[in-house]
DNA sequence: GTTGAAACTTATTAAAC
DNA sequence: GTTTAATAAGTTTCAAC
């Protein structure tokens, strides 16, 4: 593990705010000069500790205004079951995030849609038909704080057909 | 809502990759000369299809080893209730997502802890103490595909003391 | 750590097609 | 939409302190 005095953690927030900062700018900030901001930045992002920089997009302005959280229980958690699910999940766009959690279900899915029959044809079609998949609970999300709005959408969906 | 043509989608898919990729990259990528792209790109910034730019930091960098998603459920969905709840939450730099959603529970919470410990302490301090919380319970996550990897960390918390 | 300077790359704008 | 040219700004590297 890389050591991060303030002054690296300054850094990572300006630029976590701000991630196209110019280094001069983010050295005024924390109170460098630019030649050792650089340097800093660089040995951030070569450590991993910056592991890229993103464009955050707005879903709604791609024309998908609903956002559901879906939790998944697999019929037996076994590898093969695991594997068959996840495959399946991987071809689906709308699904930009998916975590294996502990507790009383498997999974939790994130999932864009545009309106309410593409999460009922979602759901009854992408999810519930994956052999493997034994439950499902759909949470659609009605608001969100202390969001980061990083929300990765595959921008290709959306589109003329 | 702003029409959006194949090349603009390849443009936001572009910098959604690389949120730091010069114009002339995205122009040779997307197959345009610098100056369409640029206005494009300007477009796609001032009409808030594209929100800003951020860095990607990687939490596990700052000593963050586990993160958890707790569902929350409130003893009464009163506005004073809600209120109550997330005034409180707002002060815990180790949540680093709240959803308000339909279902069982009232909220998701993404919570980001360096051990168990910190856990514990989180779960019995911070939640638990809250008057209007009824029940929550907490799902490590163990494994994240399809993840954005976009976590916006309070990077200010797991510092020197 | 700091400053300053030079070489290089990029962004931006304008003009002409 | 394209190309070209000019200006402005930022980055990187080097030296010296």
């Amino acid at each position: 593990m890389i050591e991060l005095d303030p002054i690296d953690r300054k850094i990572l927030a300006a630029l976590q705010a701000d991630g196209r900062m110019s280094n001069l700018e983010v050295a005024e900030l924390v109170g460098l000069s630019p030649t050792p901001c650089s340097r800093r930045i660089k040995r951030l992002e070569e450590s991993g500790v910056i592991q890229g920089y993103a464009a955050r997009i707005n879903p709604l302005a791609l024309g998908l205004s609903i956002c559901v959280v879906v939790s998944v229980r697999l019929a037996k958690q076994t590898p093969d079951a695991a594997s068959q699910f996840l495959s399946a999940i991987e071809d689906r766009p709308e699904i930009t995030e998916c975590l294996l959690v502990t507790g009383s279900v498997d999974y939790l899915l994130r999932v864009w849609v545009k309106d309410i029959e593409a999460l009922r044809q979602f759901i009854s079609e992408a999810l519930q038909a994956i052999p493997c998949v034994a439950e499902t609970s759909t949470m659609v999300i009605l608001d969100t704080t202390k969001s980061n709005g990083l929300s990765t959408v595959d921008t290709a969906r959306t589109g003329p057909r």
